[in-house]
Parts: structure tokens; C-alpha cells; sequence
DNA sequence: CGTCTTTGACCGGCGC
DNA sequence: GCGCCGGTCAAAGACG
């Protein structure tokens, strides 16, 4: 599959949808190398490091990186101290390199789809047993427009944004730093898996996603979020803590 | 006891 | 109008 670029249709950065996965999956297309963080000191590698690091900083909504720090400190700090050992594993580094523009779109979430598209693309990935996985996304344009709202008059057609990305993984659940609560389970038709729903646990958040494998290949989970949340992701606040721990007792020097 | 999952019922849109 | 389907609600139960 390629990257799924719709063409007309607006696209959305979504700084802080997923800043963090902790669960080993991976993903399924186009699936970059994490960046060799330690093998390459160079000033120009190291301060766009410090870019994501802002990046995920600023998406998360309640941090900042020394404002008084130079540029060279904030290159030496990362080129000196950040490899492995105080980067932590669960951080989705394609994800934070990506939003810094340090790396291509990222593998196979779907920016620019509308959400019946993005429905009708997952759809399709589950229903068809055909060859174009996740091209059908760009392709099938001919989705209708489903039910938007379910009983109590959720008649509104929000037009939040919609990504659909594809994992490998034998669990379900992505833990992605947020916390979910199941409202439903829905069987999909021409799969034996069912399609489950969630919704963010935040009281004023509403951020839904929806999970669910791929018929045709029960290894690969379907994640579909919608809607931005709306307040920090507290995992990615204690996964990058010690980083700016570090970084501000450098800004000493 | 609070939180979360399960699950059947319900709602609204769409095609026939 | 009817049935199908996707999405949601909410009661009941499980769990720590």
C-alpha cells in the first residue's frame, strides 16, 4: 500500500493523537527504521531531534524545553545524553520525527480522508479479500454516508477528523497513553472478528476510536480515531519526563 | 464501591 | 414501507 493522501480533501496534522504506543506492534506499511539516535552526533541531527522532542512537548500541551538554552546546548544535549538509555522504547519516534518534518507521512494513517471515506476505506480493508489493501481508501470514493449518530439525536454530521492506521500486533487494545472505555461491539459482516468502540475516558474529551482486525489478515488490527483530544497524554508526560528532567539541569550550564 | 466490559435493544440513514 | 447496517445507549455483571 502507498501513503494515503487524499487529494482534495483537507488535511489534518494531529500533534498528540499518537504520541505513544507502549504495546509491541507495528506498523503494517512502509514502516520506517526507528532513527539511529546514538550513531549520528551531528549538530544538524541532533537539534531536529530537539524539534521533535518540542514537537511532542508543545502536542501534549504542558511542557516546555528551557527557553534560555542555545541551540548548540540543546544539540549537545540531545547528541550526548539522549541515546538509548534515557530515550524510552514506547515512544513513537516515527510519529514525533514525522510531526518535527523529519520523515516522510507516516505509514498508514489516512489524512484527508472524510470520515465516511475513512469508514468506507476501513470498510473496504475488512470486506474485500481482493488485492489493494488500503489503496481502496483513495480509490472508493463511492461511500455514502452512513449514520453519522446513533439513537439519542446525535444529529449533527461533525466533520471531526478521521484517521484509520493499521498495526501488527496480537493484541486489540493499542495502549497509546490515553484511557478508553468500550461502549460497544458490533459484528462486521464477512469477518469473524467483531468491531469494538471506545471512547476517551476524559470527561471533556471526546475522542472515539474504533478497533478491529482485518478479515483477511487477523494479524493486522484497523484503529480508526476520531476527533482530537483535548487534553495532555499523561503516559507520554512520564515517558518524556526524564528527558526534560535532563535537559533542564543542563540549562545550568 | 467505582470503573470497566458485555450485550441486546434501539435509532437513524440508506437502498430497494 | 421495509429491511439492512453502522453506531450508540444503558442495564447488568465482572473485577480490583
Amino acid at each position: 500500500m502507498e501513503n494515503l493522501q487524499g487529494g482534495d480533501d483537507e488535511t489534518h496534522a494531529l500533534p498528540g493523537l499518537f504520541p505513544y504506543f507502549s504495546v509491541p506492534s507495528t506498523p503494517v506499511l512502509d514502516a520506517a527504521p526507528p532513527p539511529s539516535l546514538s550513531s549520528d552526533g551531528s549538530n544538524q541531527h541532533s537539534t531536529t531531534l530537539t524539534a521533535a522532542l518540542q514537537q511532542a512537548a508543545s502536542a501534549c500541551g504542558n511542557l516546555q524545553l528551557p527557553p534560555h538554552l542555545s541551540p548548540d546546548q540543546l544539540a549537545a544535549a540531545a547528541a550526548t545524553t539522549l541515546p538509548p538509555m534515557i530515550l524510552p522504547p514506547m515512544v513513537d519516534w516515527s510519529s514525533l520525527l514525522q510531526q518535527a518534518g523529519l520523515m516522510g507521512p507516516p505509514p498508514v494513517m489516512m489524512p484527508g480522508l472524510q470520515q465516511q471515506q475513512a469508514a468506507a476505506a476501513a470498510a473496504v480493508q475488512l470486506d474485500q479479500s481482493g488485492e489493494n489493501d488500503g489503496e481502496a481508501a483513495s480509490g472508493s470514493g463511492g461511500g455514502k454516508e452512513k449514520a453519522k449518530g446513533g439513537r439519542s439525536g446525535n444529529k449533527k454530521k461533525a466533520s471531526k477528523p478521521r484517521f484509520a492506521f493499521q498495526t501488527r500486533s496480537a493484541n486489540d487494545i493499542l495502549d497509546d497513553g490515553y484511557r478508553w472505555r468500550k461502549y460497544g461491539q458490533k459484528a462486521v459482516k464477512n469477518s469473524a472478528h467483531p468491531r469494538s468502540y471506545y471512547r476517551c475516558t476524559h470527561h471533556t474529551c471526546n475522542v472515539k476510536k474504533q478497533v478491529q482486525r482485518l478479515a483477511k489478515d487477523t494479524s493486522i488490527v484497523v484503529t480508526t480515531y476520531e476527533g482530537v483530544h483535548n487534553h495532555p497524554c499523561e503516559k507520554l508526560m512520564e515517558a518524556l519526563s526524564p528527558i526534560l528532567k535532563q535537559l533542564q539541569f543542563l540549562s545550568q550550564f
